[in-house]
DNA sequence: TATGAATGAGCTTTCATTCAT
DNA sequence: AATGAATGAAAGCTCATTCAT
């Protein structure tokens, strides 16, 4: 049973990689769920054995990428007790994501900035969760570098640097960027701490 | 001859309105031509008297939308000759704008992360230019700042204001953003002055 | 008045002239009714002042020729009075017109090959009278050498000669004929003289 | 497999023959896909699963057609020595199956007279080949009776059989011919045997 | 349980015809 | 009388989903 239950999820987890591969390649709409089956090298009909139709497919997709992203983030964060590391981490973890996974990011953004009204309601629902535990990580941290700074608004200082770690990430995706992602955290650091060495 | 003129014009302009509405509300695939000829109040065939294909209406809606945001934000900049009066203007033009025209920066987006190949070699290239035009005055403005602060890394600090108020726009079409977008202008300055008053 | 009825004529003739080239290049479906009236320089709404839909236009252009065709045979017929002058006359008639006019043998074709139910019952009628007039001609003379060869069916013989012309008319257009059209003229002469010299 | 195959064969001949009814009865512009369908009695989406699309179906329609009128007419002609069977078997072939089988000869004649550019380049191309061993199979036949016969031109002969045959099948199919196809056959031989008795 | 052929709703696009000017 | 912009019905084709095997 437990052997059955394994290789269930070991087949859901193959689609799911397939669908994240053609999904980024191709846009929802443009991805077909017979292209998804090729190169999950499953039957048609398999997927729907899985999951109940595309948007369920979409939707899940993204919702386990960032959910793995959360939760690879909280761990490269425990064990730092000094906010100045815990940001640096947290600009770190991104942008060293984005090097690694333009997928996943493109996807995101497609959803973000893609109104299927259908899915819209459902999945930004479920996504809205852990978009707002991963803003909660920042601006957590920013609270604490308010004892050390009271002039910091955090809610401007959270979409700053929100603001700066995706646009670098667009622009990479794009392949626009004058530099790697990750060579930009220090200067974001420095704009952060307002022009003062961190 | 001029009066019939004005008159396509003038058809040309609804049917645009209306194709912005329906494909910043429902995206490029989900809208349709026959919903977007009915918000335009004209038959579907008249459509295709003005734009030759779904394709080209979406990237005219897109083009004509981002060169009226070029010109204006010219137009606002002309007669400022202290940096920090062109920079908030710069910050401000967008803010105001997204604050009256959600629809539009919807639409840019989607062109931008949604990849159908089609498109996006066809209009990004059009778009490209006026986007390099956009991000150039940005820069300019930045150039001047130099002579104030000679620390300033141009490339980055684009991204930072970029980015800032690109996530300001988008939090708030998503409708989850605290304040109204004009309140951040001051507070952004402060930010790219490095903490000092601006 | 007399002044008036001759100009609409004319512009009759010209919107004919017009209709047999795009219908014999395109033919019926692929021709558009607005690319016939460009070829004519008039307005689209013009043609429906003279002819009240297509269908109507594809058949007069039809009929009109075929009718051209049988009156200018008929006058060719005139004061020949030995029958293999006349049958020589008609075959040669037929092959110098394909020769010079693969038009109009085209669109003939084409409507008796091609079955457009409404069409069909509204030309073919029509066309069937002009049709056995020409099939009566050709009787006429086959009757007329009958008296100096007691053994011609006359049907059969008129099938083989029309059969024969049409096949080097069609070949003739399909660019496969071995010669040009009017060396033939003999050959058939002879064939239908089962032998004989004539 | 092997039995899904035949499965297979037997959809793709069903949806072939019911283009063939529906491609005869209403000419290639005028029948539809959905008509074809309905008359195949499957879905529409299923032809496009045997064929790519309505140009393809068409013109496999008509190659296969005619592909088995040779393939059944070289069958005829074995084992026939003297060139009078022959000829009178090459006749005889094609007036029978034009009496049951009037459908293809249609079609035949639309793809040869009915320019339609996309197709006629497609089709006629492969149809070439196919109308070449035709002609080819009868010109043979009357170079035997060459020794029979000096005088033969076989060009102009394979014109007048041809013609002959094909006048006849048409104004069968148009309900013009005054006797039954294959009643005019021993007559075609006459003529063709110079009015000597064959 | 896995399959993939069958399905048909729904899309974009064309074009004969009308009618206000 | 001439015009040509507006029209919308109808076509070919796609693809998410189902279901018999």
């Amino acid at each position: 049973m437990t052997r059955k239950e394994r290789e269930r999820q070991l087949r859901r987890n193959a689609i799911l990689e397939a669908a994240r591969k053609v999904f980024a390649r191709d846009g929802y709409f443009n991805a077909t769920m017979s292209q998804i089956a090729g190169v999950a090298e499953f039957g048609m009909g398999t997927i729907y054995q899985y999951f109940p139709n595309k948007q369920a497919l979409f939707s899940e997709v993204i919702i386990e990428g960032v959910e793995a992203y959360n939760a690879g983030l909280k761990e490269s964060l425990t064990g730092k007790d000094i906010w100045q590391d815990r940001l640096m981490t947290f600009i770190e973890y991104k942008l060293n994501w984005v090097e690694k996974q333009p997928d996943l990011q493109h996807l995101v953004m497609e959803i973000f900035y893609f109104p299927i009204p259908d899915i819209k309601s459902q999945i930004v629902m479920r996504l809205r969760d852990v978009y707002e535990e991963n803003i909660g990580m920042l601006k957590e941290i920013l609270k604490e570098s308010l004892e050390a700074n009271k002039n910091v608004d955090i809610d401007l200082m959270s979409l700053v640097i929100m603001g700066t770690i995706n646009s670098i990430a667009n622009d990479w995706i794009m392949g626009i960027l004058k530099k790697i992602p990750t060579e930009y955290i220090s200067g974001i650091m420095q704009v952060v701490a307002g022009g003062k060495d961190v």
